[in-house]
DNA sequence: CCCGGTTTGTGCGATAATGCACAAAGGCTG
DNA sequence: CAGCCTTTGTGCATTATCGCACAAACCGGG
């Protein structure tokens, strides 16, 4: 995230502030209060929730507690209730359209995650810098050249671009989505963009995860005492 | 991380205990050192790393104050012995070999992603429990059966497993790995797992991420004061 | 209508992560 | 070799995050 750091609520005081982490919970409280929902229930505890996300339960009842007292001592939480405002507030109570910019494999394998548009999130536009790609069809979308952006952007609204390209070019993709007026971008490359600070900016690093993960393991090995 | 939360070293007192955020940061230091390295940069500061990565150079510098005293006033770090430090310490200063199961999109985008190898993962197996699949090559690997994990566990050595399938069979799947001996799990289905506590744990979750961007993109615009 | 069993909301202390600021150390110039 | 500039390592204050524990609220049974 940019500087978009405290995500403090305008001064106005209309919602409390939420921390950063609570923010990141949301959305997996989210995802597993609609699967529960679809399963026909209707009350939710924080410690059911704080169970699968194998958090404490208080953490839970504090997070919510950021989207008013939706909560009842003794029952629980309304599974559709917090679902909706769960939504409202994290914005996705509406459709995001987004821009695929990079059309190879992660690119395809995004477009073919039907997840994203489950939680509203549709992708309009497919790009990609190669001649060779353009005009090629991925789940519906035609890849386009790059200098097809704008155009998209003005037709269908899109905000959101989401930025599978190699390294060295992200930095600059990024520049010019910025100049057309994408609002977020979701970044796949390893590479720190450097952003306008009005410009949202959320990092995925896929070798980094698996380096996790062997650190962990390396650790675990070392670590038996 | 299943309990392996306090990065805790052995009480043996070798090395340092790293707190999580470093160790998240060590994997990013190491992808821009690493290419520093390759345009010869031979020396890098603190600041320098601390630019690229977004934050401050104290922090940096307390980061890689766990590697021994690396650094030298007025000159900075060699990044060279940098790299090898930071390798090693990480654990990735050898191959790590991986399975993947579930032969979808995904799978197969990480299949093609070359940022593994050069971290020196490599991919030994591709699973998937659709019998149609079974015996398609994808990348050089021929997708088996999940009867043949454990074979190939044996033959290959691999500790590590990438999960990219649905979320309604992701937990059994990750149990019957555990029980073949796998020792580390990177998680792209959007459950939470619930495992041993010496078996490591990544999770990726790609709705959560373009959630969150959505969310401070709503944000920007409802915080415009 | 009272009582035991649940579950929320939250004040408070504990823990972790961050940023500041400065002494100490290395190198370059003249 | 003295002076100045750079950069590290780190003690300390600040801020963020977490978890415990308990009062208050709600339900159902008898």
């Amino acid at each position: 995230m940019s500087k978009n750091e405290g995500t403090s609520s305008g001064v106005t005081g209309g919602e409390p502030k939420l921390s950063r982490a609570s923010v990141q919970r949301f959305s997996l409280y989210l995802r597993h209060l609609e699967r529960w929902n679809q399963d026909g229930l209707a009350v939710v505890s924080s410690s059911q929730l704080g169970e699968v996300l194998g958090i404490n339960d208080a953490q839970v009842r504090k997070d919510l507690a950021n989207l008013g007292n939706l909560g009842q001592p003794g029952i629980g939480y309304h599974t559709q209730e917090l679902i909706t405002a769960l939504r409202h507030r994290l914005g996705v109570d509406r459709t995001w359209s987004a821009i695929v910019i990079g059309a190879g494999n992660l690119a395809r394998a995004l477009l073919r995650y039907h997840g994203f548009a489950q939680q509203g999130f549709q992708f309009v536009g497919l790009f990609d810098a190669d001649p060779k790609k353009v005009g090629e069809e991925v789940e519906g979308l035609t890849v386009q050249a790059p200098d097809k952006v704008a155009e998209t952007i003005a037709r269908t609204g899109a905000e959101l671009a989401v930025l599978a390209v190699p390294a060295e070019n992200a930095q600059q993709v990024a520049d010019a989505l910025v100049a057309v007026g994408i609002k977020g971008i979701l970044n796949f490359a390893p590479v720190m963009l450097k952003l306008p600070s009005n410009i949202s900016l959320v990092a995925v690093d896929l070798a980094v995860q698996l380096e996790q993960l062997a650190f962990h393991v390396h650790l675990a090995k070392h670590d038996a005492i």
